[in-house]
DNA sequence: CGACTGTCAATACACTTGTATATACATGCG
DNA sequence: CGCATGTATATACAAGTGTATTGACAGTCG
């Protein structure tokens, strides 16, 4: 038997690789095997190196473990979310009903962006605590945003918010609350969700601005 | 090599067991096992006879596999958590600030239950369809239930609530998700935690309430 | 008494898992 | 050129997995 065997490149079983593959390309991998059920701390690195067509052993050449890998999609998730937010904003500057857009922005997100963000939705509270730091992280930046939004609006039209940082976090909440439900909804249910999340946002602005008037005086 | 031996009693390694385990033990064993960050989904059928200190195969006797016990859990959480609140109801007859008490209620059911419900509300959008339906089914209850309530007090205030339905679902969500951030936090920060819920359930509900007043007309 | 039944345990098998070790190349640098 | 470095691979191993088979025991009924 040769010492020098060819790395095996046309041997037919396996599908030869030449360039080193990406961190990027290792995480689609990863999400692909999501599909259904399963959670994140359910993958193996075997099964995952496997979906890549890469040997078990690389994986380490790109994260210590999966919960690495697992920590780079949520960080990955809420970069494109943000993005996504922010192009969105720009879209509102020459129209009205900025309510309803961003909601329908947000659940588009849902299946664009790479599922990144589904995982997110779906694994809020589990995994290792580094990946929950990575999952609350981007739920306050979220917040934070929306905060800020309100509040010019509110300066905008010349009205005040009871608490606007509280009004953040509820829609937030709310939102990351059904967009997660929104996952495997035929179209014509995800249409009638984004009516009922549009409402419900509603409700809860026209609930802040009506404390605000009762209690506020001023 | 003798073919009777005596069922291994007193030889000092386990502990023997002469009664037939119950379902529950075996959910509570599994249950110990998700203490830190695990999913129901990571936990092997060995690990869960190891914890209830019963044979691998003495399992099957319980349950067809994980899943279904991770069902009867999700069964038992739902049952718990509606058996609060019915008690809670009673309470409330005499007292006013409806709000506050119940969101006191649903997180003393977090740790009071038998952590049953922590886990609802950590896997709500995750695991096999069984389990998805039954977390589904109980997140209906309870909007069903706090509909129900929610008409009946407009009612014997003399006041009218825009899609009460939708208020229901939107208060649901939003208690569920802070619920399930609520599992690993100081009291001191609970306490706030159920201040700013209290705080936007009302939120909601007077939003709900002026958007009748505006647009409804009667 | 003997036979049946339900609940458990022991053993075994084939498989997957994470990772240690050693090796093959390709690239870049002296 | 020789040689280090980085990325990939194959092989191997101990441990863990789900479950099939077999048998022990207790209880009940005839």
């Amino acid at each position: 038997m040769p010492l020098t065997r060819k790395r095996k490149e046309g041997d037919g079983s396996k599908s030869s690789r030449k360039a080193p593959i990406t961190e990027h390309e290792l995480m689609q991998a990863a999400v692909t095997l999501l599909d259904g059920n399963r959670s994140v701390s359910s993958l193996s690195l075997r099964e995952i190196a496997r979906a890549a067509d890469i040997a078990p052993n690389s994986f380490y050449r790109h994260f210590r473990d999966v919960d690495e890998l697992a920590v780079a999609l949520i960080d990955q998730a809420g970069r494109g979310l943000r993005g996504m937010i922010r192009e969105a904003r720009q879209r509102l500057k020459d129209t009205q009903g900025g309510v309803r857009t961003s909601i329908e922005v947000f659940m588009e997100a849902l299946d664009d962006d790479s599922r990144y963000l589904q995982i997110l939705l779906r694994e809020m509270s589990l995994g290792s605590a580094a990946f929950r730091q990575a999952v609350e992280r981007e739920l306050t930046y979220f917040e934070q945003e929306l905060c800020d939004e309100l509040v010019r609006r509110g300066e905008r039209d010349g009205v005040q918010m009871h608490k606007p940082e509280l009004v953040a976090k509820a829609i937030s909440r709310l939102v990351f609350s059904l967009g997660a439900s929104a996952d495997r909804l035929a179209p014509e249910d995800r249409a009638q969700l984004i009516d009922e999340a549009t409402t419900m946002v509603k409700m809860i602005i026209r609930g802040a601005l009506a404390i605000q008037q009762s209690t506020g005086k001023k």
